[in-house]
DNA sequence: ATACTTAATGACCGAAGGGTCAGCAAGTGA
DNA sequence: TCACTTGCTGACCCTTCGGTCATTAAGTAT
């Protein structure tokens, strides 16, 4: 009779494992209160194991948060270059979708990460800098400019700041890692905000200053 | 010749400078990373006596946090009722005054810690949200609403949510606590979202939806 | 001066947790 | 089937740190 054995080898997923394990982990107690055999437990192994893969608890943050952002960043600014709904159609549809999903999605646990630690990992900043927020503002700022060149925005929306349409995407994102538990109707301060920028973005100079 | 006394007897001021100096080290690392030794030696003083003022260290972040808030919301509230500006003036001069100043004030620090630590003290977001957030919030809806009745603002005006007003704040706030580098001009944020509320709370019902 | 109270010290304890490594056993190839 | 490589285990080490407490000495009252 075979007896069951007690671990496979798994050389090829266990770094992907092991980050989702970590991940999960931050997420609910935070960096510092993790402990690494929490995450090994969480990922089925043991403990020394991970120092296979990740040399040290401060390598398991980075690779942690660079994995959620590839995954997820690439796919959705790719939207925005690519559609061919009107500006104005496409402010009140996929952009304010994404917007709406943002909060409650990975990306808020990652910002929260962030916000705790990244005094002490400056070049994950850096990184998160360069791949997320810098595209994220230059996609949003070329979205309107196409839509000047387009005859859709006013001369002056270029001079409208592109973070002005995520402001109360952070301040929901906020909200609910904070209060989860108070109401907040954030999908309305969303709308709210896209509809004041497309008065502004849309009207024509009515008064000069 | 008499000697130096080693230490004085202070009972009075070390439960303030006791707080004073955690805020000063959470602020530098947060609290996971804080050290009572080191709150003890920034305030000049040995570890065992903080255990003689606060209990544990839970206790004295929670000292820390309401401490600082205390300390500065009531004035911030106060100017809002007592004002003699019209409302529009009011909005363009203290009001953005004061949001101005949050992202650089200690406040920034507070919800630093609040987003890390939060969900391990629920006690204290309670305490912060009635006595931060719902008390602002509400002191800019009855100010919304005060305009309305002054026939300053629309009728509609009162729809408005007034997380509106603190989005871009929030935004600059945790751009300044992650970013620090990265260059931001928050103060033109907060303007132009202060005119384009201002536009909003302010135009004539134009299009009937 | 002297006795007394208590603010303040700092050595110490015990638990926790990051990181190591000797050894085990799962897979592999002949 | 047997030797060999290496993914994996888990006991262990050692430092760190929250919290304690016996002791000291500053202030005070008489």
């Amino acid at each position: 009779m075979a007896s069951e054995p007690k671990y496979q080898r798994r050389k090829e997923d266990r770094p992907q494992e092991i980050a989702d394990a970590a991940f999960a982990a931050f997420a609910e107690k935070g960096y510092a209160a993790t402990r690494i055999d929490d995450v090994a437990k969480r990922a089925g192994i043991s403990k020394g194991l991970t120092y296979l893969y990740y040399k040290t608890k401060a390598d398991l943050f980075k690779a942690v948060v660079k994995n959620v952002v590839v995954r997820r960043v690439d796919t959705l600014i790719g939207n925005v270059e690519s559609t061919d709904l009107s500006s104005e159609d496409f402010l009140r549809g996929p952009l304010l979708d994404f917007m709406k999903k943002v909060p409650g999605s990975p990306i808020a646990i990652v910002i929260r990460l962030l916000i705790s630690e990244g005094p002490r990992h400056p070049d994950l900043v850096d990184y998160y800098y360069e791949n997320v927020v810098a595209r994220g503002l230059g996609a949003i700022s070329a979205f309107v400019a196409r839509g000047v060149q387009r005859g859709e925005f006013r001369r002056e929306a270029l001079e409208v700041q592109p973070h002005l349409f995520l402001a109360p995407m952070m301040l929901s994102m906020i909200w609910r890692l904070v209060f989860s538990d108070k109401p907040l109707n954030t999908d309305q301060l969303m709308e709210s905000q896209i509809e004041m920028l497309l008065a502004q973005l849309k009207a024509r100079a009515e008064q000069d200053k």
